[in-house]
DNA sequence: ACTCTAATCAATCATTCCATTGACTACTTG
DNA sequence: CAAGTAGTCAATGGAATGATTGATTAGAGT
């Protein structure tokens, strides 16, 4: 049987993309970019019951792509490297660019974004010196686990309430995990109703830490 | 149901996962960063049927990785673009860092490598002026689709061959398709037995035309 | 010790995957 | 147009996948 090494050899690489096969482990990887979490916490991003959610944990742990410990009663995992975040990203980016018919799912799921205004990381730099108001519109655990320097704290339940406290005429900017998270988007809608200028952050909070901009802990 | 827009989204960033979950799919991307090749060709180096190997073709295109066109009665198959090559790369980035037993299988596969030598990328710029004999041991039809600048095609089958003609003392430099391509290391390891110094370039072709060093084609 | 919570394990079953086979289609050449 | 070559299509069957359910294990609190 020549090529049977070879055919190993390359099984083994497939072992990484066949963990990345389902749309649920990767839903996972993508929390999982944000930080370390317990398989209850992920079962309830992902929308499974939690032996379900168990079992794909333990799929992405045997290719290698997250690592478990326990504390407590509790078991969390975490993604083993920045190398696995970034084959996500490329793997995000290949699909926008060459998957038949995403543009339309990604519109289903995040509504029409022409209307919403972009800022961009080296723009939010500049303008964080002027004391711009930035949201980062993610669960709260995310937003201690490191966050945009400077901005503050708004999960998805607290938008309508922080949106009566806002101060004047300041301009809004909210981020949350990634190109493809409806929290920003939420925020930014939410905010222009008032008549007030809001823009959501290109990409997501691991795009800016990727970029080395300063990032804030707890 | 919630989420089910989510879902979809996410179950479509994973069919590039799917598509790249088998080790014969990942085997035909691995060939086909050298550049465009026809199904036939294409099923020899993968070791399976002309059937088989085209229906594996066909779910790498519906995923949006390869396109084809037609040449003659040939049917010729190719990356769409860039970013799929360095996906490819990246998975295996990822695999070679954390997939258990990874290290083991490409041993297998490739033989010992402690007694290879390497030459980087950089050392090979500035040897290059010196006119130091660069091997390009992969199927001549690669090698015509692009080359180290000042390498010569020396396909698998013509190394025992090339090596009676070599001149005098003089050293050999030889590279192939990436860092897991066998025919590089027989090369270096036959001129090896002569006596002579032969080392190995990093990675391979891809990589070097990656990082924009001299290509030449034809 | 008992009780509760968080997670894993084990079994099930419908679905999907994939190598194989043989038939069929597209194109070229004589 | 007949013959040959290169690919694709369609059907088959054994293996793997994944959501569900219920049982089991590890640790914390009482």
């Amino acid at each position: 049987m020549p090529g049977a090494g070879k055919q190993r050899l390359f099984d083994s690489f497939a072992s990484v993309g066949k963990a990345l096969s389902n749309g649920r482990r990767v839903e996972l990887v993508d929390v999982l970019v944000q930080g370390e979490r317990s398989v209850e916490e992920l079962a309830g991003q992902i929308g499974q019951s939690t032996a379900n959610t168990s079992q794909h944990l333990q799929v992405l742990a045997r290719a290698g792509l997250v690592v478990s410990r326990r504390d407590g009663n509790r078991v969390l995992y975490r993604l083993t490297g920045p190398q696995v975040e970034s084959l996500w990203e490329r793997m995000r980016l290949v699909a926008a660019e060459h998957v038949a018919g995403l543009d339309r799912l990604a519109e289903d799921y995040l509504g029409d974004r022409t209307t919403l205004e972009e800022v961009s990381r080296d723009e939010l730099v500049r303008r964080l010196a002027d004391g711009v108001v930035v949201w980062d519109v993610r669960p709260h655990a995310e937003f201690v686990a490191g966050h945009v320097a400077g901005a503050v704290s708004v999960p998805p339940d607290q938008i309508e309430q922080r949106l009566r406290e806002l101060p004047g005429d300041t301009e809004v900017v909210a981020y949350c995990r990634g190109p493809y998270c409806v929290f920003a988007d939420e925020a930014v809608r939410a905010v222009s109703a008032q008549g007030r200028r809001a823009r959501r952050l290109e990409d997501g909070f691991p795009e800016w830490r990727r970029a080395g901009l300063p990032v804030a802990v707890g």
